[in-house]
DNA sequence: GTCCGCCTGACTGTCCTCGT
DNA sequence: ACGAGGACAGTCAGGCGGAC
């Protein structure tokens, strides 16, 4: 059924796949194509199955000469029927790669070949492929390994494709509150993705920002082998709240992952979708079938931003446990990538993940700065939620820093927290500010990422005049963290007062958590001030008797109400 | 302040592939 | 042959931000 037509010194064999499949019942498979094309380039020899060369039957090709270049384009007509057809079948591709080996050992043929769809028409489709027998004297490996890799890999991707594997999660569950860097320098990093970005990236010499600040000095530079280019510009500015998501993601993962003291994990993709609270695309029966490939690519192209990102810090004091198991601060100095990732062989979307050095020291041992974040700011648009997005890092940050002092419920200037957003958005109305800050904090509160939230003091009739905006700005806002916060934090023990007996606080924390009250409600009616409260209840302070007595007060108080509710 | 285009994600239906 | 898994295009909703 195939037809060969001679002109000059070439040799056209035409593949009519409409009449194949008519007569064979079945589509082409992959040796058979290759046997086309073998067979164009002047070996008539390879009537194999499938099973025979996997079984490695010797095969006595007639090559006639070496060397052919290939020239084709697929046109869209032809991409679309291609993609319809199982042209090839798990790993025979390879198989029939191997055997050029033995080609080589005795053939040698020649030639240019053109291979292309004599038809752009279903029903007369014809894979021709046109051999100039002129040249001389190229072994027949590198006449396969031109056909693997110009027509296999380059024009049929679509086949490539149907035998990608298949990509899983691998964590099955993620917990309400997700395992959080709270190293200085890592919200530093943060903030320069997302709200400083503009302001302070620069491109010099590989420094892509310098921070100084109260905790050391620290340099982000590119780590990319090719340098700053202008495509590495671009890439770096693509960082955005979805960086910083994907960050938090991989830093979850190490923490709760990692059983070796490297800190390495193996982590799909997906993993980082499933932090994210994306949920799987379904399939037509609605049962959860994978996540998409732009998604899959998306979050792909952020992780390669962070293992390009290396860091430099100087002069920073970070905590370390001294022999006597004290509490001390070391002077650190060092420069290290962010993170290493290296591609697991056989999926895109596999890698083994290991913290850079200078991450790992903030992330292990008894050392280590870490905390605790709402899995819901993971969740958020970083499209349309940005500004909950940033507030809840900034204030899961906030949180764990004060947790040694416990002075969770300091008030946070108004103008503080808009910084943490971003200055540029300050420029914009001062109505749509305020507003859109208000609804963000309704909204942190609602999904209990905040406990509650309110103004320290305000006088709305003070913010109707002309300067309302700026008065605004320098309001206080008390913003408490829900009872999650205070109970993880209390366990953080305090090495250098071991001995100083506890108040049990517990027993208010789950009254609160039981009736779902604020802890600024109880300090209005204990009559405590908001800052001891929370003192005593994340286990800082000891009440005095006088604090104790009103406690006690409260709580019995509460029993009371809570039988009479029963007795009802 | 309002309008409108843009961007993003959720959802749906269709088609294809693969394993049993 | 059949069912489950996966890709993909189309549609819709809603926040953002610029123009007026």
């Amino acid at each position: 059924m195939d037809s060969y037509i001679s002109c000059d010194d070439c040799k056209i064999i035409s593949f009519p796949l409409k009449e194949y499949v008519n007569t064979y019942k079945k589509e082409p498979e992959g040796f058979e194509t290759i046997n086309v094309i073998a067979q164009a380039l002047g070996c008539f020899c390879f009537c194999l199955t499938a099973s025979e060369i996997l079984e490695n039957i010797e095969i006595k090709p007639s090559f006639q000469h070496p060397e052919c270049d290939f020239i084709y384009e697929l046109s869209d007509f032809e991409k679309k029927y291609l993609k319809t057809l199982s042209i090839v079948r798990k790993n025979k591709l390879f198989v029939s790669k191997n055997y050029a080996v033995n080609f080589e050992k005795e053939n040698a043929i020649s030639g240019k070949a053109f291979i292309g769809f004599d038809f752009a028409d279903e029903n007369s489709l014809k894979l021709s492929i046109k051999v100039d027998l002129k040249n001389i004297n190229v072994p027949v490996l590198d006449i396969m390994s031109v056909l693997f890799e110009s027509i296999w890999l380059e024009l049929f991707p679509q086949i490539n494709k149907s035998q990608k594997p298949y990509t899983q999660k691998t964590l099955n569950y993620i917990p309400d509150y997700l395992k959080f860097a709270t190293a200085p320098f890592v919200q530093e990093l943060r903030r320069l993705m997302t709200s400083e970005k503009n302001k302070h990236f620069s491109f010099n010499d590989s420094v892509i920002a310098e921070k100084i600040t109260n905790h050391g000095h620290y340099v982000f530079k590119n780590d990319s082998e090719d340098g700053i280019n202008t495509q590495i510009i671009n890439q770096l500015r693509k960082m955005n709240d979805l960086t910083v998501d994907v960050l938090n993601g991989v830093v979850h993962m190490l923490l709760e992952k990692s059983k070796t003291s490297d800190m390495e994990i193996l982590l799909s993709v997906d993993d980082l979708l499933f932090i994210r609270g994306k949920r799987a695309s379904k399939n037509q029966k609605g049962i959860r079938g994978g996540y998409k490939d732009s998604q899959r690519q998306e979050i792909l192209e952020h992780l390669k931003l962070l293992a390009n990102l290396k860091i430099n810090i100087s002069n920073a004091y970070i905590p370390v446990i001294d022999v006597n198991g004290k509490r001390n601060y070391e002077l650190y100095t060092g420069e290290s990538p962010l993170i290493y990732i290296e591609n697991s062989k056989d999926n895109d979307y596999y890698f083994h993940v290991k913290a850079g050095e200078i991450l790992a020291v903030t992330l292990r041992g008894t050392a280590a700065k870490t905390g605790l974040i709402h899995k819901k700011i993971a969740e958020y648009d970083h499209y349309r939620n940005f500004w909950e997005k940033r507030i809840g890092n900034y204030l899961a940050w906030i949180w764990r820093s004060r947790q040694n002092k416990a002075d969770f419920l300091v008030p946070l200037t108004i103008d503080t927290l808009l910084n943490q957003i971003g200055e540029e958005n300050k420029l914009k109305r001062p109505q749509s500010i305020r507003n859109r800050l208000e609804n963000a904090l309704y909204k942190l509160e609602n999904d209990n990422v905040i406990k509650n939230w309110e103004y320290k003091e305000i006088d709305e009739s003070v913010l109707i005049g002309k300067n309302w905006f700026e008065i605004w700005l320098k309001l206080k806002l008390i913003i408490e963290p829900p009872v999650e916060i205070f109970e993880e934090y209390s366990k953080i023990k305090k090495i250098r007062n071991k001995s100083v007996a506890r108040f049990d606080f517990h027993e208010i924390l789950t009254i609160i958590k039981e009736k779902n009250l604020s802890q600024i409600k109880i300090a209005e009616e204990t009559r405590l001030k908001n800052e001891v409260l929370s003192g005593i209840l994340s286990g800082k302070i000891l009440p005095n008797p006088s604090e104790k007595r009103k406690l006690q007060n409260w709580i019995t108080k509460q029993i009371k109400k809570e039988e009479g509710t029963t007795w009802q």
